[in-house]
DNA sequence: CTGATGACTGATA
DNA sequence: CTATCAGCCATCA
């Protein structure tokens, strides 16, 4: 049989974390790393999208901590994925997503954003 | 081994 | 609000 590797294996838990995001909303790459079991990892997801990004992988719906675009303002990644993001209704200002268009934490998704009573 | 780099993050000024 | 710093982790020279 195939031998997977630690490494694949955490790379496919980390797509799969991606392909979790529903269309319309993005997460930040510290959050995705946290859903794919990878505390910390931030960096590391960045590290994937970029030398092993797949095909048909919403890598757009992942955006920094703060909201903002990883790529320079200009460039082509930017480009791309402010364009993406707008095609699935997500609002793009200087380069930055709206708070509210977040996938915050899973509890807020299980919870809802005003569960308190 | 050390040091630099990167699609990152949080704290501080 | 922006700018800088330190922490973090994987890879490379």
């Amino acid at each position: 049989m195939s031998a997977i590797t630690d490494s694949e294996s955490t790379a496919q838990r980390i797509f799969a974390a991606i392909r979790s995001i529903p269309a319309g909303s993005v997460a930040a790459y510290g959050e995705v790393a946290e859903r794919a079991g990878l505390p910390r990892r931030a960096r590391l997801v960045a590290r994937l999208l970029s030398q092993r990004s797949e095909a048909g992988l919403p890598w757009h719906r992942v955006v920094r901590a703060d909201g903002r675009i990883a790529f320079a303002p200009g460039s082509e990644g930017f480009d791309l994925q402010c364009a993406r993001l707008r095609d699935e209704g997500v609002a793009v200002l200087a380069g930055r997503v709206h708070r509210e268009r977040r996938v915050a934490t899973l509890d807020e998704q299980l919870w809802g954003p005003s569960t308190r009573s």
